[in-house]
DNA sequence: TGGCTATTGCAACTAAGTTGCAACTAAAAT
DNA sequence: ATTTTAGTTGCAACTTAGTTGCAATAGCCA
């Protein structure tokens, strides 16, 4: 499913991934709008922003999906854009780094995705 | 906690890591041993067995935590060890690489520890 | 404006993982 | 060998993330 109606909830979620630029959890987005929609309605919006090639996700260490801006989908089939995220133990927040990640061959396996995820102090916490 | 005394529990669970060389969700295990141990149990000897250096986990891209045989806390500080671990798509098992991999260093940030996980199609579903 | 259909809210549900506590038992002490 | 004590287990209840079905609502286009 492809997002095709503005609707204001979409609007304040997308108003959200632009004031923070770093990857968001669900469980985050969800009590941020906690009286202002219903968390279904999160996890379909963000849902429906990923298919779209709007937004990108990814599981980190503690199981929590998270959200951040960007079109990742191609980039798991044609092996671009690839990049690892880096996660603050401190303070919790989340970026994409700015670095390729070239995916190894590995004899009789394919690889299709790959995800990378760093963890430790970012520059404010350290 | 550290693992101190070899229960019966105790040493099933290390009997099903002899067998299985490759990553089991705690999920699987709970069920495989459902009428052995109590669920809680489970979870508890996985965590002993981990922080005796016996086990190491990981979350898969489903959010799901996964233990496989083998250390890998030393390679969380000393930078050793670290390696990635594969997951296949299709008939779900997942097995650690024997790849080494090197932590870039990020200007300004301090970097603890890793995850690296592919995705694909195994050896037997390719 | 009216109508089609995507979108939302609600409530109930599933599934993974956790917690407190009493009962049990492996292993050390006597 | 028996007692002691502290690690371990089972149970039941709970928490939290995420999902589902369905009726009601609201974008958007003709």
């Amino acid at each position: 499913m492809i997002i095709s109606r503005k609707t204001k909830t979409v609007k304040l979620v997308l108003e959200l991934f632009n004031e923070k630029k770093y990857a968001i959890p669900v469980v985050d987005i969800v009590s941020i709008f906690a009286n202002k929609m219903n968390k279904t309605t999160v996890y379909r919006i963000l849902q429906r922003l990923e298919d779209s090639g709007i937004l990108h996700s990814f599981v980190d260490k503690q199981g929590l999906k998270r959200y951040a801006k960007g079109d990742q989908r191609k980039s798991n089939s044609t092996n671009q854009i690839i990049h690892p995220h880096f996660l603050c133990d401190d303070c919790g927040i989340s970026i994409c780094l700015p670095l390729e990640i070239s995916t190894p061959s590995i004899p009789n396996y394919t690889i299709n995705s790959s995800d990378h995820l760093y963890s430790g102090q970012c520059q404010d916490c350290k």
